[in-house]
DNA sequence: CAGAATACCTGCGGGC
DNA sequence: TGCCCGCAGGTATTCT
């Protein structure tokens, strides 16, 4: 489901219904993530308040007095907020009630999610650590790219879907960023020209921030926090579009695979 | 070390 | 209608 976009989409979603909200009860129908849930996860956080939400990388972090959630989405995570309590279905793995009586559940049916828990602070966790730059701040520029990725020969869209060099770019907004930069996705990093990257960080930036204006991407499972669709679906330009006409010159648009990845893109258009 | 392949899991759509 | 295959928004881990 989530790259960056959708991920913001769900933390600007739930953050004003849980920031100080108190836990009273968490529910837990199946531990069995990509890592197990802690198996005292409602010992750790009953009667605790949420003291802030916000997001690093693809991690939605809520942190409480003692320590912090860390909740990964995976490919088909969700996260929604309801105000009664509608039947869990299959894929609804954990509740989370607060006295207000809201209730913010996970939903996941791949189970490539993870909820964990750190009591240090959550950007010195192992999986975050080593992240890379935010692709929407100000450290995300064409000179710091280019000495990150000096001498490496992968693909650049291998390279920009890296979360070890900058995080948050997944499959769709890899695909369009160099769409609309005018870049082979299969082009080695080391022959972009200086020009190149520059339109590349441009492109990212811009992207990723129509798309969390937009209210992120809806493809099949990903909805809103209050149940609303994102709609840059309809600004997409190749992702999902392979063999259709290019929108710039009309080129029907190819299909390569990259790092296992289905990647689509105008020959003519990107070079 | 860089780069490539594999693994995790369920659901869905297409072809037969 | 039903079965089998390939594919899906991520990323840690293992391999070459």
């Amino acid at each position: 489901m989530p790259e960056l976009p959708e991920v913001e989409t769900t933390v600007r979603g739930i953050a004003p219904s849980i920031e100080r909200g108190v836990i009273k009860k968490v529910t837990v129908r199946c531990y069995q993530l990509r890592w197990p849930i802690p198996a005292n996860l409602e010992n750790l956080i009953q009667d605790q308040k949420v003291l802030q939400v916000r997001r690093r990388a693809k991690y939605i972090l809520i942190t409480f007095e003692t320590g912090t959630l860390i909740i990964h989405l995976g490919m088909s995570g969700r996260l929604r907020i309801l105000t009664n309590n509608i039947a869990p279905q299959k894929h609804d793995h954990v509740d989370f009630n607060f006295n207000s009586n809201i209730i913010l559940r996970y939903t996941d049916p791949r189970r490539f999610g993870a909820i964990l828990w750190t009591e240090d602070i959550p950007e010195q966790h192992v999986l975050l650590k080593n992240l890379g730059v935010e692709p929407l701040t100000a450290e995300f520029s064409s000179k710091y790219l280019a000495a990150k990725m000096i001498g490496r020969k992968v693909a650049v869209k291998i390279a920009i879907m890296d979360s070890k060099v900058v995080v948050g770019v997944g499959n769709i907004y890899a695909a369009e960023a160099l769409f609309l930069a005018g870049i082979q996705p299969q082009k080695p990093f080391n022959l972009l020209k200086n020009t190149q990257i520059n339109r590349l960080v441009s492109a990212i930036k811009h992207i990723l921030s129509q798309a969390i204006t937009q209210g992120g991407t809806t493809l099949k499972d990903f909805y809103n926090t209050d149940g609303k669709p994102g709609y840059f679906v309809q600004k997409l330009n190749v992702y999902g579009r392979a063999g259709q006409a290019c929108v710039q010159c009309g080129h029907s648009l190819e299909l390569m695979i990259l790092g296992q990845r289905s990647t689509v893109f105008c020959p003519m258009c990107q070079r």
